[in-house]
DNA sequence: CCAGACGTTGTT
DNA sequence: GTCTGG
DNA sequence: CCAGACGTTGTT
DNA sequence: GTCTGG
């Protein structure tokens, strides 16, 4: 699932969205409109009490991986049995991410020749925070930092789409998921579910989303 | 104790 | 790094 | 996630 | 079939 999401807010919106007060260099906050695994994407994460962005690549690579290929296999991280995974139960502690979207594509496999990609966004069109892991892997010539995005059991709107769905933080609950004071993993866990179906919409679209290449607006044209 | 694995989705 | 299996 | 490649020797 | 690249 959640193989693929779009950023198309302005550094403007997001940063009134999500208040965070400064960026490192490097931080690209271009539109995009078919963000595939692998890519870097800014993400926000807590750092002495500021809210800051960082490019990150999307697929976590534990700090103790010896091959980072690992990261291929690690863009997503089931919020069941989490805390009990050896990749994501330290991450979970200490390294709780926002990762920025406007939306995210899920494709529709009726059958097994047939896939209808569908778009995910939020009624209101406001930006939201999926819940992200990040960790950063030192054994190769740069610094590596990396996330994974969680998942949950679909709501009645992805239902019928999918049988799961990407983890959206209500955004009452960020600021809880950043907080580096909540360690219980009680706290935690509770935040991780599927997001109010009556907040969100959703079409179909145009099957140019489904090659990584076509970063292009055509990809969230109505389809039939 | 040490050695070895550490993941998800989707498909069968 | 941490857990499981032997 | 999906799309696309999947190899070596030897030469530059 | 399986891995890599986007």
């Amino acid at each position: 699932m959640c193989g693929r999401f779009v950023k198309k807010s302005s550094k403007e919106e997001l940063r009134k969205r999500f208040g965070f007060d400064d960026s490192l260099g490097g931080v690209m906050l271009e539109p995009r409109y078919n963000i595939a695994p692998s890519q870097e994407h800014p993400v926000l994460i807590l750092n002495q009490d500021r809210r800051l962005l960082r490019m990150m690549k999307w697929g976590l690579v534990p700090h103790w991986s010896r091959d980072p290929k690992i990261g291929y296999k690690m863009i997503n991280a089931r919020s069941e049995g989490i805390e009990e995974k050896p990749s994501f139960s330290g991450p979970l502690k200490k390294k709780r991410c926002l990762v920025i979207a406007d939306g995210f594509y899920e494709w529709h496999k009726p059958d097994k020749k047939t896939k209808i990609p569908y778009y995910f966004s939020l009624k209101s069109g406001e930006p939201f925070a999926f819940a992200g892991l990040w960790d950063l892997w030192e054994k190769g010539d740069e610094p590596l930092y990396t996330f994974t995005i969680i998942t949950t059991s679909p709501n009645e709107l992805m239902e019928p789409v999918h049988n799961r769905m990407p983890v959206i933080l209500s955004e009452s609950d960020e600021a809880r998921w950043l907080d580096p004071e909540i360690t219980d993993s009680k706290d935690v866990l509770s935040l991780l579910k599927p997001y109010n179906a009556e907040e969100m919409e959703c079409f179909k679209v145009s099957t140019i989303v489904n090659s990584p290449k076509n970063d292009v607006p055509e990809c969230l044209i109505p389809a039939n």
